[in-house]
DNA sequence: GTCTATAAGATGATAGAC
DNA sequence: GTCTATCATCTTATAGAC
């Protein structure tokens, strides 16, 4: 919901003087926050990236907690677009496995940095500020699109299912980025595949 | 390896004028960045928690990455002992879930602060220091255990079995912390203790 | 070994010209 | 709306007295 305000006054002002700043900056510090954590990236590093003056950042960002907020709702809405993507026509299994695949197909971004909304929830979830369960927004998103799935499936323990399903990728994840090892994503996702072949209704 | 040299020179001095101060200081290192993170505390944080004035714990760590390195150790012994804690006495199985267990019993602490060593890991991952490696080997410690019970077991495919289980165990640390409910870990706890149970050679 | 004071540098945020 | 200059603060680290 706050995502969409923002997307707003984008639309209202595709190709005008402000020209997509905001855009970038969000962007440049979603691709920050991966590399190098939330705290690490200084608002300086965004603007650079971005390209826009170090003093202009404050006027579409009154604070650098209001950057990260709105990091958080671009991450909400790949999240959904993520569910959506993955069309009706398939069987719920394949559904899941696509699910899976999204991760493992990054594998080797998520070796190097962690899964992107899987290291910004843990940093968040030690900050003071009022954003330490947004990120959790983000995975309820997801589990609650699993659940849908494994219930489609006949099961009724969908829920407690979807949560290993995401723990399971998450798990992987950063184990994958503590070694440095694609491989290890790459093994889990077969696993998770195996696994969700072998449910039964 | 780094951590006999530190304990050595506590051994040789265990109740001196330094009288534990360095162990304070680790300790409350670890203790800060578990609650907060390595970069969100600050050596003022440290020293003040281990009652100790700031400009001594230069004397006990040249920087604050050696206090880091000290708390790596710390866990990397912790890690021995978790493992060696597990008797010989029972099954593989048993002892795999007892492995498990250690996280759900401390359920309440994972889901406020995540997995001391998970967090720490996912933290010093995106660092530049030469410590972005370490914590890696606390995870290795426990999956080349946990691999030695899956092949007492006699399964082919301990390596990745073992892998499964960090893996799930991190990924519902993980989970549970997004959502500050311990209920995750406790469930998946229960589901990985199900698969454990339901493995044969 | 212990501690105070402070230097040196980085960073979030603001004021105000354009 | 845009951008420069700068303030205020925080934090690592050091110097040097005791």
């Amino acid at each position: 919901m706050r995502a969409r305000c923002y997307a707003l006054s984008e639309v209202a002002n595709p190709v005008g003087a402000t020209q997509g700043k905001r855009e970038r900056l969000v962007e440049s510090a979603r691709e920050l926050f991966h590399e190098q954590g939330v705290h690490a990236t200084t608002l300086a590093d965004v603007a650079a990236r971005a390209d826009v003056p170090l003093g202009n950042v404050y006027y579409y960002f009154k604070t650098k907690r209001d950057l990260v907020a709105a990091v958080i709702d671009r991450y909400l809405d790949q999240a959904g677009g993520l569910v959506d993507a993955s069309g009706r026509s398939r069987s719920p299994k394949a559904r899941l496995k696509a699910l899976v695949a999204t991760w493992v197909d990054q594998r080797e971004l998520v070796a190097r940095y962690g899964c992107p909304m899987g290291s910004l929830c843990g940093e968040l979830a030690k900050c003071d500020t009022d954003l330490e369960r947004e990120p959790a927004e983000v995975f309820a998103v997801m589990i609650d699109w699993a659940e849908e799935q494994f219930r489609e499936l006949g099961r009724r323990d969908a829920r407690d299912l979807a949560e290993s399903l995401i723990s399971g990728v998450q798990g992987a994840a950063l184990l994958a980025n503590a070694f440095r090892d694609p491989g290890i994503l790459a093994r889990q996702g077969r696993s998770l595949d195996r696994w969700i072949d072998s449910l039964t209704s």
